[in-house]
Order: C-alpha cells, then sequence, then structure tokens
DNA sequence: AATTCGGGGTT
DNA sequence: AACCCAGAATT
C-alpha cells in the first residue's frame, strides 16, 4: 500500500484491508473481487492484484512465511528491490539497503548527486550510496531513521538544515544549494479523453456496471457502460450506440435506445489522464435473466451494494453525479 | 530506457 | 497548477 501512497492516506485502508485479511492465508484464499474491492480508492491497482497474487505465491512457495532470502523474497509479485530491503531490514535488522523517496531525496542533497532520479545511471548511484551509507549495527533502524528524515527534516521544499543531524557532513548545504536536489526529472504528459456513460436504470433503482478489461487502466474494476469519444464525435450519439451495444449483447429492450437523458458532465483526473465524461440516464423496464458464473462481466448494482464492489474512484463520481 | 499504472495532500 | 508520495512491472 507504502508503494507511491503517503502513509496518512494508507493508514484507514491498511486498519480496515487487516480486518478484512488478517493472515497471508486469508488473503490467498480470497478471490480477487473481494482484495480489489477492498481496495477500492487507493489507486494502482496492480498493486492489490500483486499483493493477492504474492499471498498465493508464499502460500505455496514458502509455506505461509516470508522468505528471508532477498532473492526468494524479490521473487515474489509485486516486491521489487526497496520492499526486499524495508522488510528484511526492518523485520530482521538484515543489512540490506533502501531507497524510496525520501532517501532519494536525502542522498541527492547529502552528496549533490547531480542527475534526475527517473534515469537508471543515476539510481545505481543513489542505490549504492544506500549501501555505502548503511552500517552494520541496526541497519533497520538506520533505514527507517533516513526516511523519517527526509520525511520531517529533509522535505521537498523548505528543508530544515539548522535541525538536522547531518548538517556537518551535507555537502549540499555546504554548497548552499541544497534544496536543488534532487534534480527534477522528465514529467509526465497528461492525456485528455472525452467519455460517454451511460447510466441504465431499473425500476427498483439498481444501476447496469461492467467490469473493465483486466490490463491497462483501472483493470477488472466496475464502471457504468462507457466509450471514448473520438475527434468531432457528438456524445449523444455514441451514448446511443452505446446502448445499441448493450441491447445487442445484454438482451434489452431495443426502446431504450430512444430514451436518452443527459444529466450532467463528470470531471476526473488521473496524474497522467483527465477524464471528461458525459453522463446519459436510461430507464430499462426489466433486468435480463443472467448467466450464472462466478466472475461475471455485467452486474445490476443497488447503491447499497457499492461499497462490496471494486468501484475506482472515477466510476464512483460519474455515478453520483 | 521510457512508460504506465490513482488519488490525494502540499506548496 | 505543479509537485510529491515508504515503487514495481511492462513495454
Amino acid at each position: 500500500m507504502l508503494q507511491q501512497t503517503r502513509v496518512s492516506v494508507v493508514i484507514p485502508y491498511y486498519e480496515r484491508f487487516l480486518g478484512r485479511f488478517p493472515t497471508v492465508h486469508a488473503l490467498a484464499a480470497a478471490e480477487e473481487d473481494d482484495v480489489l474491492a477492498a481496495w477500492s480508492g487507493l489507486g494502482f491497482y496492480r498493486r492489490a492484484r500483486n499483493l493477492h497474487a504474492g499471498a498465493r505465491q508464499m502460500e505455496q512457495d514458502h509455506g505461509g512465511e516470508v522468505p528471508r532470502d532477498p532473492a526468494e523474497l524479490g521473487a515474489i509479485k509485486g516486491i521489487g528491490r526497496y520492499t526486499v530491503g524495508a522488510i528484511l531490514s526492518a523485520a530482521f535488522d538484515m543489512r540490506l539497503p533502501i531507497l524510496d523517496g525520501n532517501v532519494i531525496r536525502v542522498l541527492s542533497r547529502l552528496f549533490r548527486v547531480d542527475g534526475p532520479p527517473d534515469r537508471a545511471a543515476t539510481q545505481k548511484v543513489l542505490w549504492g550510496l544506500a549501501e555505502d551509507v548503511l552500517p552494520t549495527h541496526r541497519p533497520g533502524d538506520f533505514n527507517q531513521a533516513l526516511m523519517d528524515l527526509g520525511a520531517t527534516v529533509c522535505k521537498p521544499s523548505g528543508p530544515i538544515c539548522a535541525a538536522c543531524p547531518l548538517s556537518d557532513v551535507c555537502e549540499g548545504l555546504a554548497a548552499e544549494d541544497a534544496e536543488s536536489f534532487p534534480r527534477p526529472g522528465r514529467k509526465q504528459k497528461v492525456r485528455f479523453v472525452e467519455r460517454v456513460a451511460v447510466r441504465l436504470r431499473l425500476p427498483d433503482g439498481r444501476i447496469l456496471l461492467e467490469r473493465r478489461p483486466a490490463r491497462g487502466l483501472l483493470p477488472n474494476l466496475w464502471e457504468m457502460p462507457a466509450a471514448e469519444v473520438s475527434e468531432g464525435e457528438a456524445p449523444g450519439g455514441l451514448a446511443r450506440a452505446v446502448c445499441a451495444r448493450l441491447v445487442r449483447s445484454h438482451g434489452l429492450a431495443a426502446d431504450l435506445v430512444d430514451d436518452l437523458v443527459p444529466c450532467g458532465v463528470a470531471e476526473h483526473r488521473f496524474s497522467h489522464r483527465h477524464w471528461t465524461t458525459h453522463v446519459f440516464e436510461a430507464q430499462a423496464l426489466a433486468a435480463p435473466a443472467a448467466p450464472e458464473s462466478s466472475k461475471p462481466e455485467r452486474r445490476w448494482v443497488a447503491i447499497s451494494e457499492f461499497e462490496d464492489l471494486g468501484l475506482p474512484t472515477a466510476s464512483r463520481k460519474a455515478i453520483e453525479l
């Protein structure tokens, strides 16, 4: 959960998640949909799928226990070099370095590392430094201290160098340019995407949701039937096309295609994508009988069921519009 | 080596 | 708005 996500944001998710899946065994035995539901809202959903797959891997290959060999631990889905070092140094006080956003900042300033950290060459230098500075005595606590120093003293902007225990040896402070490290990397560009979504309601208030593809953005999560608007295309026409698709593949009454009511625009911004979703509403008289399936692609969902579903924030916004 | 993955808090 | 976050996997 903490991969690229702040501690303060993670804590409530962590508490709920461990209440639901208290052990590796429980997580390994769970359905992926339930894991995604517990994760929904947190983002970077591949982490959830990796964690689930990783639990099963640990169950099958390591008797449900955390392997202490760095190579074996690193072979588990979702566990990279940082997480290997974090787990083994914190839990078993093994001398393995860590390199997260905080440590990158501290080391970059301490040694005036010239080069953006998103480049492989710079990464190599930083990992080398992270290992060089790591003592043999209590390396786990040292790693923890390095991160906390970055989080509380050596902050991204306005570092409190006067209160820093490393001020005597900091090259950045000596050169009075500490805050110019780490060097800025490439900034990712934003793609603007216009979409339509259809809120199809039954008389009892349930709405139709579909599962997104297993790969790419928001994998396997739920949203209203939607489509991407092409350049110069009219949203209303595309919404009718989405309905036509539902009629074709879902056996719905064909007349709903003509009863679309535009009900507003939902905006959602991801870090690398901005979605503008035109929401249309239509009424369905009855839900077609659906075949039983352990992993359905469509569901009629009541509002009270939202929390049992992997509903990403973007979907939630459009539904609640 | 570069891109792709969310979402929210801070500046 | 831009930046950043207890990164990892994929392309």
